[in-house]
DNA sequence: CTGAAAGCGCTTACAG
DNA sequence: CTGAAAGCGCTTACAG
């Protein structure tokens, strides 16, 4: 029995015997609905497997059943694990995920001033991507609750979720000082655009910190650009150098990878004669027996989601807290060992 | 100055002393205007910061301006890296891009039976979901363009890119043959659910041809699941049997680098003791220095994207070929060697 | 609890 | 070239 392709509310209506309106309610899941006409209409719908038309429920004053997802780029491990964290949830109530990446400043100049999401979504989450205050000003413009995932702090009332940077920063140096180290460089990254990226502001600034509360001083920093290739330069920065420092903090994992090349190539035998630490727990860390500040991805996904989905049906999903920190951790592996 | 929420095509004909059909017929490009009336129309339009509301005019025939795109997962390499690829090119043309995944069996039911893009989006990219006959039929059922990338040939007349699985496990298995392996063992993948992946019996029967043609015989075959940890798995299953392979055939390279985990912390040295070969050339794989099969993988995103585009307006886009085999070329790097 | 009807903001025959 | 009007498929007061 294959259901024809232009199944709509009236089909729907006629096969229960009521009108569109009672399905209209029912489908909603709105109260005014005998238990038993609810029931018929249900079953009817299921059988013709029918599906509201966003379009119209959208014109005449409902929701889209879309929520925006804005991401810089879709193809590095952390964003596409939050993605898949926001999906897994939107697919357990049929919300559906509208994907846009920003992946340069040209893109992302067109995307806040076009606002192509404009009367198209219930709601948006925005992961990471670094804002101006025109660029808040024309998301606030949308009109639709807005849920940050890491990043800046928005400040206002938007919810978010995250962890705190300042505080990875600080295991990973802490866990080199606590082992010994005293001669600590770091391996920052940049942005080519000139982009402010919270992550790295965080992480810079949590170096800092645990290197002054340790007593020590002026301590090497190279910066490259964000990546694997920006890690193994960062690294062969470190080797021109007069000497070398005994352990290395990298900005990330994947650029903690890269310099580990560098060392491989070079003949520099790690944790002997340096220690190497990340941050993030990407899964090649583990390959490459990395230590690193683990952070949970999916799950930073899954609050954002839960949070949009809280704000557009409180009854549906109970909200996570309004700013959600999570938890970071080390996790020691073989590149970091007390210096020689 | 802020455009107003509420502008609507009434306001514009309004300002412009025209009715609401000219107002669309100009704002859309149509012919039927006169060219001072259009003039006017596109001012008014623009002095209010007129945008069409993309609802209405789907629900009174126009297009969604949607394609949906459904993947097996989000979180994998390859499938976010086609995904940037897609949607790469849709933001050129300021296509949306709606992101299904359809992580295991039970999600992939739902999806084929309720078919939540049903009258959503203008047409469809299904990546490398093994389909049954069921599952296809549905999928015609949308009635809309659909494209497939990578996966099994749709056969039909669907567009279709991807690459020739068979041939890129031939290069990896030739390769090792032509350096002087003659005892050449191949890590399988096997789907938990027992889904029938393409890929994976396009790369079993590549291995066993070359294995032929090679005139070996009786190679060692072990299956593990699939990803990093069945590689891993996978190989101590290798080192489980009386005798060393000279070289492992691994599936994928995130396999091969489980692979190379297990002989790394076993001590065994490679490429000295053991070969060790994979396909995808994945990021890591350049990280760990893995002999690969390059498969083009943005690309394959971008031409699904260029195909649904020029399916939907012809005028707009230039077809790609109806079927797109993309070349994969062998990287050597340092896990392969002669045999001792 | 249920239904008839207005209306959301467009596109598109159909007339003129 | 231009406009009046039907209609897309819903939601939501408004009645009953």
């Amino acid at each position: 029995m294959i259901p024809k392709q232009t199944v709509n509310m009236t089909d729907v209506a006629r096969r229960s015997g009521v009108s569109i309106a009672s399905v209209s309610r029912a489908l909603r899941g709105e109260s005014g609905v005998s238990p038993t006409t609810r029931e018929r209409i249900l079953r009817a719908a299921r059988e013709l497997a029918y599906v509201v038309s966003p379009e119209a429920s959208r014109l005449s004053g409902g929701a889209t059943g879309r929520v925006g997802v804005v991401v810089p780029r879709i193809d590095a491990w952390f964003y596409s694990t939050v993605l898949a964290g926001i999906a897994g949830e939107f697919d357990t109530v049929g919300m559906d995920l509208v994907l846009y990446a920003l992946p340069d400043s040209a893109s992302r100049y067109r995307f806040f001033e076009a606002l192509p999401l404009r009367r198209k979504v219930d709601a948006v989450i925005v992961a990471s991507v670094p804002l101006t205050a025109r660029e808040r000003t024309r998301l606030d413009q949308l009109g639709v609750p807005t849920v940050f995932v890491g990043g800046h702090h928005p400040g206002d009332s938007h919810p978010w979720v995250g962890i705190n940077e300042e505080l990875a920063a600080r295991q990973a140096v802490g866990h080199l000082v606590r082992i010994g180290h005293s001669d600590i460089a770091m391996i920052q990254a940049r942005d080519e655009e000139g982009t402010p990226w919270a992550t790295n502001e965080g992480r810079i600034r949590g170096f800092h910190r645990q290197i002054d509360e340790a007593g020590l001083t002026d301590p090497i920093v190279v910066i490259a650009e964000w990546g694997i290739d920006g890690g193994a330069q960062g690294m062969e920065m470190l080797l021109s150098m007069p000497q070398l420092p005994t352990a290395v903090f990298c900005h990330s994992d994947e650029m903690a990878l890269g310099a580990l090349r560098t060392l491989s190539k070079s003949g520099i035998s790690v944790p002997h004669q340096i220690s190497v630490i990340g941050v993030d727990d990407h899964p090649s860390a583990d390959l490459s027996d990395l230590t690193t500040v683990a952070q949970p991805v999916r799950d930073q996904g899954l609050i954002a989601a839960r949070q949009v989905l809280a704000q557009l049906d409180p009854d549906a999903v109970e909200a996570p807290e309004e700013v959600s920190t999570l938890p970071t951790r080390l996790v020691v592996r073989g590149s970091t060992a007390p210096p020689r």
